[in-house]
RNA sequence: GCCAAGGUGGCAGAGUCCGGCCUAACGCGGCGGCCUGCAGAGCCGCUCAUCGCCGGUUCAAAUCCGGCCCUUGGCUCCA
């Protein structure tokens, strides 16, 4: 069983083989928190969030930290709009909680460290300190360059050669720079109001000063530069050599090959041995993005659909490979997790249905889930091939399907099986949860009010001390297919 | 223009690293049958592929090599 990775790095797909498999070190380069969040960041956290739990399951030992970047001229640019804040911090704080919001619907596992940008400016001013002092970094003008020309592999991550690239940053930024393709690790001063007015939405007021917040430092005043934050914090939360750096593939370059530059100047070590790339979400030809305006927000898509079938939809590519986002492909999703899901619950009633000392053995169920066990880690080891993954998962669906249909006796031991590879990898590791899951809209919405209404007037006999009421309606439900549990917030129930 | 990643059936999407179990997985869609009071779900069978194009290597290529075309991303904030 050996674990393989694409690595961006290389360009191949590689052995994996952590530094220390008891502690093996996952980077997700996160989010600037300057809006809702998208289905296109959802694909990278639902996959980081799937390569995280899958090592957890093949026995590694997992530190998974994933960033929020809370200092941003989009964030700034954002300032007194709505009630969303008056300053950059009220304004982050705002979309940070969203994304929160949206990884505890999306049922992410929580990651060990979320580190934000505005918690880390001193370790940030550390290392632009060391970059200077190793003379790799230069001051001009208040503000703190990157020198590429001084780092021998500058490119080696994205594959680009520094005579043929372009100039980095804004315009104003030219003047102070030895090479044009030198970028930022500190900027002098706040954000100019003119940067602001760029992203600021037209129908608000143009800022008229110079905004955002500001942090002293050895060179005056100012802002860390965009790239700098993930070196640090994944050093500081992490260590100088992780394991893994995940990241949207549009960050390739500049982010990420800034951030190798600036991790292996400043340590002399390698940065992250695997460089891996989710492809981009894309709908109508293009991707999902903010600045497009052609997204769909992960709140949005969570009431609507449900978190399963998002997760399912994410899962449904693998991420070496980019998405279309469409009905179709949202159909699709819906239909795979149904089939799921009903496989499921058909395997819970019919093991609930027999007894365990039950005799029937029914082989070709019991070789099913053990041949999808087998396929499952197959795919999960093949470079994370999430949607093997989920196959293997609806083979043990038809498996059931057959068995329940084709038998009047069931045979326990091999529904308990499948149930188990249900919830253990579809569960465990896809993130799927099979139970207490409300799916909303059409009939099953309808179903869920009217059993809501039962329930209510099954609390009310409760309150009034008619049990036998109470429990009558109960039972009555129970032989309705649906099994009601009290709890300390009030009675739920499922299908 | 430069850099990177891709192009597989009606759709979607595995397989390409290590050429032959690929007569191309899983699913959606379509058609027929079983089951069913009806519907749904489920089951069975069928439908559907010049695997971007051209050439090469080989007994054998979706898979390896070369050229070309197209798409997406990056080179400006971006997961």
């Amino acid at each position: 069983m050996t674990q393989y990775v694409s690595n961006t790095l290389s360009g191949e797909r590689e052995s994996f083989e952590p530094r220390d498999p008891e502690n093996v070190l996952v980077y997700t380069c996160g989010l600037t928190v300057s809006d809702d969040a998208h289905l296109g960041h959802a694909r990278l956290w639902v996959q980081s969030d799937v390569v995280a739990r899958w090592l957890s399951h093949a026995g590694y030992g997992v530190r998974h930290v994933q960033n929020f970047t809370d200092v941003n001229e989009k964030i700034v640019a954002r300032v007194g709009e709505d009630d969303l804040g008056d300053t950059e911090a009220e304004v982050a704080a705002h979309y940070t909680q969203s994304v929160i919001d949206d990884m505890r619907a999306l049922n992410l596992e929580r990651a060990d460290v979320y580190p934000r940008v505005s918690e880390h400016v001193p370790e940030i001013i550390d290392l632009v300190e060391d970059l200077i002092e190793a003379g790799y970094a230069y001051e001009s003008n208040g503000s703190v360059y990157f020198d590429v020309t001084s780092f021998e592999d500058y490119g080696k991550l994205s594959g680009q050669d520094v005579e043929e690239l372009d100039a980095q940053g804004p315009d104003g930024e030219q003047a102070e720079k030895r090479h044009p393709a030198d970028f930022a690790l500190w900027k002098a001063g706040g954000v100019s109001p003119a940067d602001a007015n760029e992203h600021r939405d037209e129908d608000l007021p143009p800022l008229e000063h110079e905004c955002g917040q500001t942090w002293a430092s050895p060179w005056g005043e100012g802002r860390p530069g965009w790239h700098i934050e993930c070196s640090a914090m994944a050093t500081t939360h992490l260590d100088e050599h992780i394991d893994v750096h995940i990241g949207g593939q549009d960050l390739v370059f500049p982010h990420h090959e800034n951030e190798v530059a600036q991790s292996e100047a400043a340590s002399g070590e390698r940065f992250a041995d695997y460089w891996m790339h989710v492809r981009l979400l894309e709908t109508g030809g293009e991707k999902m993005s903010s600045s497009l305006g052609n997204f769909f927000t992960v709140g949005d898509a969570v009431e609507e659909l449900g978190a399963n079938v998002v997760r399912m939809l994410l899962v449904s590519t693998s991420y070496t490979q980019r998405q279309t986002y469409s009905e179709a492909t949202v159909g699709e999703a819906e239909e795979r997790w149904e089939r799921l899901e009903r496989a499921y619950e058909r395997a819970v009633d019919a093991a609930d249905d027999v007894e365990a000392y039950a005799k029937v053995e029914d082989g070709d169920l019991r070789a099913a889930v053990a041949d999808a066990r087998e396929d499952f880690a197959a795919a999960m080891e093949d470079d994370f091939n999430t949607r093997g993954a989920v196959s293997a998962l609806l083979e043990v669906a038809t498996a059931v399907n057959r068995h329940v249909d084709a038998h009047d006796a069931y045979d326990y031991r091999a529904l308990v099986d499948a149930i188990e590879a249900f919830e253990a990898l579809g569960g465990g590791v896809l993130g799927f949860q099979f139970e207490g899951d409300s799916e909303v809209g059409g009939d099953v919405s309808i179903a869920e009010d009217v059993v809501d209404l039962v329930l209510d007037v099954r609390e009310e006999e409760r309150e009034a001390g008619n049990y036998e009421r109470a429990d009558d309606l109960r039972d009555r439900l129970e032989a309705l297919g649906v099994t009601v549990e009290d709890t300390d917030d009030g009675a739920t129930f499922r299908l």
